[in-house]
RNA sequence: GGUGGCAUAGCCAAGUGGUAAGGCAGAGGUCUGCAAAACCUCUAUUCCCCGGUUCAAAUCCGGGUGCCACCU
């Protein structure tokens, strides 16, 4: 049996088209593995595979929440580890495709979660909104003056998850899962072009109207994680008429560069095993190396 | 042509005699329940040019250049 492929790497370097391809010729099936592209509505800004592409390959946990529903890294492993179980059973490949680095961690490491608290979790928040970050970190050292020093403690988030749950968690190991983990890499001025290009061609495709469609619905929410996507907030002032568009449009551009830098370094440091394919090499040269590992 | 103002990093700037703040952009990195998140580190041997004053000049003086404003 064949490993679940996996194709991770920076946005815009092809992993979709890649993947429908290998899907194509390995009996393969595709499992979302974007934090946005879950959700519904949101289909231009996200660049989900087209209607006809997810017709012609079968495409799993696209379009599975609304933008307000609570999802979370926790949520996704479950439901990937199904997908997985399901199209094993049906007797094809998973082919695991996306640039969330921290759901395919939790797949490639075996994340135990700690145990949510909410009403503690709302608590906190409210302290660290009315208070800030100093408020916590006294906290923090009061009740975990051990634990704090193995944290970020100037990151939030990371505070607030220690006071929620009164532990760490930083034991790294390879979970059980069998993947096979084919990073594509990209040239930084050629992803930059290719960024360019596809702020375009989406603003051709719509992606104004969407952007209008999700600042009617969820404008007004915004602790949303999908209303601070890329290519959604950076238009906001801009339907407010606080900017002009050529400047949303720059700063949409410049949202994207930064994610796929840091999808870079992620992709460059989280995984020991990962194979590293150049991603301006020709459709089939890319299948070939490709298909050379996974077997 | 005259008068005044301004010239500091790729961009926006603070500093007005004591050895170049800050923000944006950029580079590197961290990552176990919002991750397209959050956070950390780095990034001007030099302030438009030339000369002068001074122990010391981005800061003061003279000249030049460029931009902006107003006047004729």
């Amino acid at each position: 049996m064949r490993d679940n492929l996996v194709i991770f790497g920076p946005t815009a370097s092809g992993k979709s088209s890649l993947s429908l391809e290998l899907a194509r010729k390995n009996a393969g099936e595709i499992i979302n593995m974007d934090s946005m592209q879950i959700y519904q509505g949101m289909d231009i800004a996200t660049a989900k595979p087209t209607k006809k592409e997810r017709e012609a390959i079968a495409h799993h946990l696209f379009d599975i929440v609304e933008p307000d529903e609570d999802f979370t890294t926790f949520n996704y492993k479950k439901l990937a580890l199904n997908c997985i179980k399901e199209i094993r059973r049906r007797g094809n490949n998973p082919i695991l495709v996306g640039g969330t680095g921290l759901y395919l961690s939790s797949l490639y490491y075996d994340f135990d979660f700690r145990q949510r608290n909410r009403e503690k979790r709302m608590i906190l928040e409210k302290l660290f909104k009315d208070k800030g970050i100093e408020a916590l970190q006294e906290e923090a050292e009061k009740k975990y003056p051990k634990l704090l020093g193995e944290i970020d403690k100037n990151n939030p988030h990371r505070l607030i998850r220690l006071l929620e749950t009164g532990t760490i968690q930083n034991k790294k190991k390879r979970s059980s899962l069998a993947l096979k983990l084919i990073i594509l890499e990209e040239d930084k001025d050629i992803l930059n072009e290719k960024i360019r290009q596809r702020i375009d061609k989406m603003l051709k495709d719509g992606l104004l109207d969407e952007v209008d469609k999700v600042y009617r619905l969820y404008g007004d929410k915004e602790y949303l994680p999908a209303i601070r996507g890329i290519g959604y907030k950076e238009y906001f002032p801009y339907l407010r008429g606080e900017i002009s568009l050529e400047e949303a449009k720059e700063r949409h551009h410049i949202s994207t560069r930064q994610y796929a830098k840091r999808q870079r370094t992620w992709g460059r440091n989280q995984y020991s095993d990962a194979v590293f394919i150049p991603a301006h090499l020709s459709l089939e040269e890319k299948i070939y190396k490709i298909e050379e590992q996974w077997r």
